[in-house]
DNA sequence: ATGGCACGTTGGACGTGA
């Protein structure tokens, strides 16, 4: 596919891989295609030495990753250029052992990429570290906004947003963790401190899915949920351009249940130039 | 109410995902 036409625009995605040892001729083909500026991936399973990096630097990408054994895992992949490690981690609990918080600085803008516990079932231990981890992750994002700095909060949240435009039918799913009003209120919250949710900000009103399970034929009959969203801080909210999936990866054969989100960004080179300075002084802070 | 499918695991039934 042909280079996009406008050279200032940055394009940034997440991807949850569901296995990048599985998914890596698919990731390959996406990269290639599409060509993002900045991917953010999840669910590696995979521990660090397993992960893929010469195929991604062959294919123009520098990458950091933080891996673990069997489940979670994530991963912040840059065009051209290794990303700057900001974080590694989700703040606020040292015993919190799992990957699944990742955050650097890359062509201007800072990334933090997550994958936010799935939680089922509900109620039990499962759903209380998924809130937990939901309530760290509103007081560190918080701490971003503060900092005033271009931010996007990109990956798979484990959330769907509202019963009406981000499932199919909400009927068989009432009681799964991903549409209990704690994790739902939480998600509204982070909206509430000032961030932009940018896929339904470019299609309100419309039906729009990032996810289709394994199950019942959900995909051939687009029976999805939008639980994969970018969140844009107050800098970056102005220049959204455009927001969308990319479906055509989750029609491939073994495809992962997930399809690669996106934003475009209009982003001037002076205000690229301008932010790289800043993006240094949180990167150090943090 | 349950299960349907797919992932990784030191190797095959199981835990996990969503």
């Amino acid at each position: 596919m042909a280079k996009r036409k406008d050279a200032s625009a940055l394009r940034i995605a997440t991807f949850n891989v569901n296995g990048i040892k599985t998914r890596l001729p698919h990731l390959l083909q996406w990269l290639a295609r599409e060509q993002p500026d900045i991917a953010c991936l999840q669910e590696l399973k995979a521990l660090d030495d397993a992960f893929p990096i010469a195929e991604i630097r062959d294919a123009g990408y520098g990458a950091l990753w933080m891996g673990q054994r069997s489940w979670n895992g994530v991963a912040i992949l840059a065009r051209g250029m290794d990303p700057i490690e900001s974080r590694r981690g989700l703040p606020g609990d040292k015993a919190d052992t799992q990957s699944r918080y990742l955050e650097a600085a890359a062509h201007g803008v800072l990334v933090g990429c997550l994958y936010l516990p799935n939680g089922n079932p509900q109620p039990g231990p499962k759903f209380d570290y998924k809130l937990a981890w939901f309530d760290r992750f509103l007081k560190h994002a918080q701490h971003l906004l503060d900092a005033k700095q271009p931010v996007v909060l990109a990956g798979d949240y484990n959330v769907v947003p509202t019963d009406d435009l981000d499932i199919y039918d909400p009927k068989s799913w009432k009681k799964d963790a991903l549409l209990q009003p704690e994790s739902r209120e939480r998600y509204r919250k982070l909206l509430a401190q000032g961030w932009t949710d940018a896929l339904r900000t470019m299609h309100p009103g419309e039906n729009i899915y990032t996810f289709w399970d394994y199950f019942r034929n959900h995909w051939p009959n687009n029976r999805g949920l939008r639980i994969d969203h970018l969140l844009l801080s107050e800098e970056l909210a102005p220049k959204l351009r455009a927001s969308d999936v990319d479906r055509w990866v989750r029609d491939l054969p073994s495809a992962s249940d997930h399809a690669p989100t996106w934003v475009e960004l209009a982003m001037s080179t002076p205000a690229k130039k301008a932010t790289k300075k800043s993006i240094k002084k949180v990167a150090k802070k943090a």
